[in-house]
Formats: C-alpha cells, structure tokens, sequence
DNA sequence: TGCCAGGCCGGGT
DNA sequence: ACCCGGCATGGC
C-alpha cells in the first residue's frame, strides 16, 4: 500500500466519516465554493442562511437579483463586493450554457468542463475542482491551504510545488475514485484544522506524525 | 486583540 | 512565469 492511501486510512481510522459538503443541492455547493474563498466556513453559512431566507438560493433568482443586493446578502463571507460578481459570473455561465441546469452541467465531459469553469471570472482551480467534484460527483482530486500545509509539513511535499503537482500526487496514487477524493479532501481539511495549524511547528499528537 | 479562515485577480517585474 | 497587494467579515 502506497504513502497516500495509507495516510487516507490512518485519517479515516481517527476521524471517521465527514460527509462533505455540508449543503443539500448541487447549486448550493457551487454557491459555497465560491463564498468559501479564503474563508471561514461559518461565515459562509450564514450568508447561505440569508440567500434561503430570501428564497434567492436558486440560479434565476441571482441572475435577475442587482449585484448590490446580492452583496448586501452574502456580506458575512467577507469579500462580499467582488464575490457577489464572482457568484454573477458563475451564474451566468450557469444560465447561458445550461440554462441554469446543474444537472445538465453535470453531463458535460469532465476535462472540457474544468476548463470552462476555469475561464469564469472568480473561479480558479481548488474553486472549479469543488465544483466538480462535490457539486457534480466527478472524481476530481482538491487540492487547498490544508492540503499543502499538511503535505509539506509531513515532508511529503514541498509546500512552493503548484496546484496540479499536488493534485497529480493524489491522482496518481489513488484509484480514480469520487467517494474516495470526497471523502480524503474532507479528513485533509478536518486534520489540519485540528492539529495543522498556521503558524505552530509539526504537531506531537497528530494522527499522521510517524 | 491581532490573527486566521476550505482563493483569485490584475498589474508589475 | 512568478510575485504581490487588494479584497472583508466574524470567531477566537
């Protein structure tokens, strides 16, 4: 058994299941990718929370709502100017490709996909990964901050190495699995949120120090 | 109370 | 091809 899948059981065994992503519908996910952006997740809850109380949670509603109001209601996620045109470019997309179809989305093919959501304004590649892997089930691998700070930290990559030679790491030693990248991107972020802290040394009781 | 949180863009070198 | 400043709230 390779170093990855045994890191993934090692955390398994500790942690147990995460059941990622925290949301109910596909377009909900897609909406917390982006609010999510460099922030904290409760946060971006509660700017979710405003979205459903307003009953704007869906792609039309966005689409037709003035980018003022859209700011105004996700303004708990921090950023909320520039994520509010973000959420606009995403949807836009959204309604013009698929007609506001997540699931019409989802029967595009994977590769061509990314680079569609890569071309959105807002949207980059740990973002555009979400998106496909925990909105639409692809078995696409994400790589984040925690990714790299537990890898690097465990000496098993460099932390300066770019988004896809991690990604590449994990696809290469796992099988190409959608259950299996939800469920080892969900325990990276759980693990490094416990013991993998910004700015502590290698830390004594985590599950992954050998 | 300053630091941090599930990034990305645009301009400069 | 990298590097960096900017973007902003809320919890601890």
């Amino acid at each position: 058994m390779n170093n990855l899948l045994k890191i993934y059981h090692t955390l398994y065994q500790f942690f147990g299941p995460q059941y990622w992503w925290p949301g109910d519908t596909p377009f909900e996910i897609a909406v917390g990718a982006i609010l999510t952006q460099n922030t904290n997740w409760g946060n971006v809850e509660k700017a979710i929370n405003n979205l459903k109380k307003e009953k704007a949670l869906n792609p039309k509603a966005i689409h037709k709502m003035p980018i003022s109001r859209l700011a105004l209601l996700i303004k708990p996620a921090g950023y909320f100017n520039v994520k509010a045109k973000r959420l606009k470019s995403f949807i836009k997309f959204l309604m013009n490709e698929y007609r506001g179809s997540m699931s019409k989305m989802k029967k595009e093919d994977t590769n061509s996909l990314r680079e569609k959501l890569l071309s959105i304004n807002g949207v980059g590649p740990e973002t555009a990964d979400s998106i496909l892997l925990y909105a639409l089930e692809k078995p696409v691998f994400v790589v984040d901050a925690y990714t790299k700070r537990v890898l690097s930290r465990h000496g098993i990559m460099e932390h300066d190495k770019p988004y896809e030679i991690f990604q590449e790491l994990f696809i290469s030693s796992l099988k190409r699995d959608a259950r299996l990248f939800n469920e080892y991107h969900a325990l990276i972020v759980r693990v490094g949120k416990t013991f993998c802290k910004r700015r502590e040394p290698l830390c004594e009781i985590c599950p992954l120090k050998s």
